[in-house]
DNA sequence: TGTTGGTAGTGATTCCATTCACAAACTAAT
DNA sequence: ATTAGTTTGTGAATGGAATCACTACCAACA
C-alpha cells in the first residue's frame, strides 16, 4: 500500500524475515517472539518489531507472532503471493548458470524466455528454451507478461540491454553485469556483483 | 589505517569508485571532478568528497581528481594492490559456474583450490583443479595461504562449512548459500543472494 | 596582475534509522 | 481472582549518515 512511507532498508529486510519464518515453519515452530527471531537473524528485537509495525500489528503481547500467519502476511506485502515471470538476457556461461539455478522457481520466480544478441546463439536450446533474438523482445515481453529482466551480458552491453528492457515496460531488473547502470526512478534495479563484495571485504582483511 | 572510524557504508562504496575510475582511465580521462563522478554513479558530489575525506586529500581545488592517482590510492586503501587467494567449497552446479567465472582473477582474486564434502566429487577435475576432501582443508589453507573462502554448498550445510573455515583462520567469506550465517565479529562475510534481491524488488513492482 | 569560474575539503545542519523504555495486553499458574 | 512473567507496539531519545554551505584554493585569461 503506502510503498512510499516505508523506508527502503525495511523493505530490504522483509525477505530475511520471510526466509527465517519459512525455516521455523518447516521446523514445526508455531509461535516466535521478536527476541528469538532476532537471535536467529543477528539483529535486535526492537528493530524487528519496528519494521513490522510499518505494515500492521501481527503479534500478540505476552506470546509473540504466529509463524504461519506472519509469513503469509509478509509474503503478501512483498507481493510474493503470486508468480513472477522473468526473461534472461545473455546465455553465455553466466546465463547458463542462472537458467539452471534451481532456487528461483520454488520462490515463485519463473524464467520463461531467454534472449541473446549474438546471432550464433539464437535458435540454440538452453535449459528447455529456444534462445530468441533481441528483436523479439518487445513481442515476447508483452505476450508472456514478463515483468522482470535478468541481465547476464558483458559489461559493455549491459546499459543498452537495460534500456531496451525499460523501453518495453520491464520495470524490474536483476543485473549481473559489473556496471553501475543508469535507470529512471520508476524502475527497480538490483545488482549482483561478487567482485564488489570481495573488494569491500579486503579492506577489513588487510 | 584507522579501519575503525570509517563508516562501513563508506567502505562499501569505495569499490564503486574504483570501478568507475578504472573505466575513466581506460577511456583516456586524466582528471575527473566529484561532479562528473557523481553523475556517473548516480550520487551527489558532496557524498563522494566526504567519503574520500576519510582517507586523505586526493584532489586539487578548481580542477578535480587525477584519475590514475586516485585509483592507485583507493586500491591501496582497499588492499587491492596485492593478490588474494581463495578456495571454493562446493563444486555442484553453482560451484562450477563460480570456478569458471572469468571476472575474479583480473581483479586479483585467485581461486587456488576446490573442496567438496561429497566423496563422489573428491578427486574429480574441475576448472584445472582436483577436488579435495574437506579433511584436507586445514592443511591446504595453511600451505596455500588462503585467506578467503567461497561457499557454494547447499543451505543445510553452509553454517557448518563456514564454521570449519573460520576454525582454520579464514577470515573472509563469500557466501552463495541462501542462509543468514552466524559468524564472530572478527570475520567478514558477504552474502550473494539473488532470491533476496528479487523478493525485495517485487514490493515495488506490485 | 587582477579577475572570473570552478572545485576540493569540511564544520554545521538536517534528515533518517536504530534503539530505548514503558504502557497495554496476554498466558499460565496458583 | 490475583499475581508473576512475557512480549508487543510505539512515542521519545539517541546515533549516525547525507547534505548544505562556506572557505580556501587553483587555472585560465584578459
Amino acid at each position: 500500500m503506502d510503498s512510499f512511507e516505508v523506508p527502503e532498508v525495511v523493505v530490504l529486510r522483509l525477505p530475511l524475515y520471510v526466509r527465517a519464518l519459512s525455516q521455523l515453519r518447516d521446523g514445526g515452530t508455531d509461535v516466535v517472539s521478536s527476541q528469538q527471531l532476532g537471535s536467529l537473524l543477528q539483529m535486535t528485537p526492537a528493530q524487528i518489531r519496528k519494521d513490522l509495525s510499518y505494515f500492521g500489528r501481527f503479534g500478540k503481547q505476552g506470546r509473540g507472532y504466529n509463524v504461519r500467519f506472519l509469513l503469509r502476511e509478509l509474503r503478501e506485502i512483498l507481493g510474493l503471493d503470486r508468480e513472477w515471470r522473468a526473461c534472461l538476457i545473455g546465455v553465455g556461461r553466466l546465463g547458463h548458470a542462472i537458467i539452471n539455478y534451481p532456487g528461483f522457481s520454488p520462490e515463485g520466480f519463473k524464467i520463461v524466455a531467454a534472449f541473446d544478441g549474438d546471432p550464433k546463439q539464437v535458435g540454440t536450446q538452453i535449459g528447455g528454451f529456444t534462445v530468441r533474438p533481441m528483436s523479439d523482445l518487445a513481442e515476447t515481453v508483452k505476450e508472456m507478461k514478463i515483468s522482470i529482466g535478468i541481465v547476464a551480458v558483458p559489461a559493455s552491453e549491459a546499459q543498452g540491454v537495460i534500456e531496451n528492457l525499460i523501453e518495453n515496460n520491464v520495470k524490474g531488473i536483476l543485473n549481473y553485469a559489473p556496471v553501475a547502470p543508469q535507470v529512471p526512478m520508476n524502475t527497480v534495479i538490483r545488482n549482483i556483483d561478487p567482485v564488489l563484495s570481495l573488494q569491500s571485504m579486503t579492506f577489513y582483511l588487510r
